[in-house]
RNA sequence: CGGGGUGUAGCUUAGCCUGGUAGAGCGCCUGGUUUGGGACCAGGAGGUCGCGAGUUCAAAUCUCGCCGCCCCGACCA
């Protein structure tokens, strides 16, 4: 057992000035973090606790799923980073670490960066160690610290600079070997949620700068998420924003037939969406083609929705560019031959077709059927142009963001919309890595393959937040028993009196025998800073011994979570506490 | 990186517009009274007003620069 007068747990009455979310507030407040810069904090010791509890769940469950425990370096010689399939993309997030110093230079290009993810470190150290199909399937893990120059550290713990993060990497033989692990992975991310008291949602998910086939997202839902997820309850569909797509483009569509010659018109000062829709236009958004200018690793492509839609930035990630950015206008004009406002892609109006690297069209277009685009002459559109007769494009895809409202791709039903926190991803690589550092094995015939990886995170710290962020009240926190800092909070209301002592020690041990965590609140503290602290810190089981109760002969037991106080005769102490915990733990382990 | 906001005691903040003594609440220290939902009284400590220039007789306050932090965005041609 654990006395507050012994360990330091500063609670605040009122919320630091820089929190603006519930759960940044608590975290605060309840003294679990202390903040010591934009997205680096410090873990005060109960906040510690509760990370290592969460830290132990997630252990427990990688261990029963057959991953493998280990710790990697989180300086890396950037070398393995340059080798590795991503470095372009992957160095914008990654702090930069050199020999400077004692009369050293630092050199323009870093010699080290700081880990924020270890694909590019356990790859190579397969690639040495195994090399033989027996040694197959292996999943290593570790439980670490992450570094990532976020470009905006937001919400406390929530998107962090320095965080804890579980990460796992499979390696298989075979596809089919590789989908069991990833399958394996997910089921214990599932358990591993739920054992934290979380409730989450899995989705289908882009795969961004990590690559690879296909993954899915563990997703809590909270207004304060970073992500979008689209979902149907009919279905069961559910996948991120970045990812989702929806039934708006019935797979029976007939492409309308031209309606006549394409006209050019002028349509001066006229270059957003807005102004064609109105006077004298009138051409409704979803009759216009908006076509929008990237550029992807230098080269300038050309992007194809309707005017009512919103591109789906993250969806270019199928174009196998590795980096992408809007073009500027000085970039288009040359190429197109107009500004940003009267560009298309009708064949024949753009002035350098060759220097596009591509027009990819998203397939709602279709919907428009013949429809309005810009000439690619300053102050000009075109009318009458047809989807099949009149566009060039070089590849059809999905890039297009997907609205609440619209067809759920499997029922039909509307889809909805809701802002979540993602707290795990699970990826399925593929050999993206493993053709890199040439992660070979050897099978049975002396034949020599590429192993099959995926990779698997959890956000340690980000899930201490988020389970703060689903389960808080007006007085404070409300932690789930398997994750409390500790699960019995033993309030002495009268610490000076060696009788309420001697009984709130006899509880204490009691619970702790039953298997609790035990604090015991021993500070010569008014009765009612220990109550507001009590809930404010959100222990689940309060036990309150007082000068008042042991004149009754009782003591009171309290749920954090209920309003309703039991009181129970001092006789029946020690039965009912080993009860009441042991009844709590076995309800979490369930 | 762009936009907005903000920076005063450990925390939350007033004062800034209109330049002149830096104030409160919480917390902390001492003493007393209290003692079942953030007590009360008395006394006390604690501030380079983010940093640096400038204007001025005089700057927390006005001007410029820099830095930190918070929020929004970073796509919509």
């Amino acid at each position: 057992m654990k006395f507050w007068s012994q360990t330091f747990l500063p609670t605040l009455k009122e919320s630091p000035a820089d929190a603006e979310i519930t759960s940044h507030k608590l975290l605060v407040r309840a003294g679990l973090v202390r903040k010591l810069s934009g997205g680096l904090y410090t873990y005060m010791p109960a906040g510690l606790r509760v990370i290592q509890k969460i830290t132990q769940i997630c252990r427990e469950e990688m261990d029963a799923a057959g991953a493998i425990e280990l710790w990697m370096p989180h300086l890396h010689p950037v070398e393995f980073w340059q080798v590795g399939p991503r470095w372009t993309a992957a160095r914008e997030i990654m702090f930069r670490a050199d020999h400077a110093g004692a009369g050293r230079k630092a050199f323009a290009e870093p010699e080290f960066v700081l880990g924020p993810t270890h694909e590019e470190i356990i790859t190579p150290l397969v690639k040495a160690e195994i090399t033989s199909y027996r040694d197959l399937p292996k999943n290593f893990y570790q439980i670490a610290t992450k570094f990532r120059n976020e470009i905006r550290p937001r919400y406390g713990l929530m998107r962090a600079r320095e965080f804890i993060m579980k990460d796992a990497y499979s390696f298989d033989a075979n596809d089919e070997a590789a989908i069991v692990s990833y399958n394996r992975m997910k089921q214990a991310y599932a358990r591993f949620f739920v054992r934290c008291g979380l409730k989450t949602i899995s989705v289908e998910a882009d795969t961004g700068v990590m690559g690879g086939s296909f993954s899915h997202e563990f997703m809590v839902p909270a207004e304060v998420g970073d992500d979008d997820v689209v979902y149907c309850e009919e279905s069961g569909y559910a996948a991120n924003r970045e990812k989702a797509t929806s039934g708006i483009v019935a797979a029976d569509l007939q492409d309308a037939a031209p309606a006549g010659t394409i006209e050019k018109f002028p349509t001066p000062g006229a270059v957003t969406i807005a102004a064609l829709e109105a006077d004298p236009y009138g051409v409704p958004a979803n009759r216009q083609f908006k076509t929008l200018l990237y550029i992807g690793d230098g080269r300038l492509f050309a992007v194809v929705l309707r005017g009512c839609d919103e591109l789906e930035e993250a969806k270019l990630g199928s174009l196998g560019f590795q980096l992408w950015r809007p073009a500027t206008p000085e970039e288009i004009e040359p190429v197109m031959g107009a500004k940003p406002g009267s560009l298309g892609v009708a064949r024949g109006t753009i002035r350098n077709p060759s220097a596009l690297a591509g027009v990819y069209a998203d397939h709602a277009i279709r919907l428009i059927g013949n429809g309005v685009t810009g000439a690619n002459v300053d102050g000009f559109h075109l009318r009458n142009v047809n989807v099949v007769r009149d566009l060039a494009v070089t590849q059809w895809g999905d890039f297009r963001s997907v609205q609440a409202g619209e067809p759920c791709p499997k029922s039909g039903r509307p889809l909805k919309l809701a802002r979540a926190i993602e707290v795990g991803h699970v990826f399925k690589l593929g050999t993206k890595y493993s053709e890199k550092f040439g992660a070979v094995y050897t099978d049975d015939k002396k034949q020599s393959h590429l192993m099959v990886m995926g990779c698997y995170g959890i956000g340690i710290s980000r899930t201490m937040q988020a389970i703060i962020e689903q389960v808080n009240d007006a007085d404070g926190i409300i932690w789930p028993w398997s994750v409390a800092p500790w699960q019995v909070l033993v309030v002495n209301l009268d610490p000076q009196d060696p009788a309420a002592t001697e009984v709130a020690i006899k509880l204490a041990a009691a619970a702790e025998a039953a298997g609790a965590d035990v604090l015991v609140d021993d500070r010569a503290e008014r009765p009612g800073v220990k109550f507001k602290d009590a809930d404010l810190i959100g222990i689940p089981l309060r036990l309150t011994v007082g000068g008042r109760g042991l004149k009754e002969g009782i003591f009171e037991l309290k749920w954090r979570s209920a309003k309703e106080v039991r009181k129970v005769p001092l006789a029946e102490a020690g039965t009912v506490v080993a009860q009441v915990v042991s009844e709590a733990s076995a309800n979490a382990r369930a």
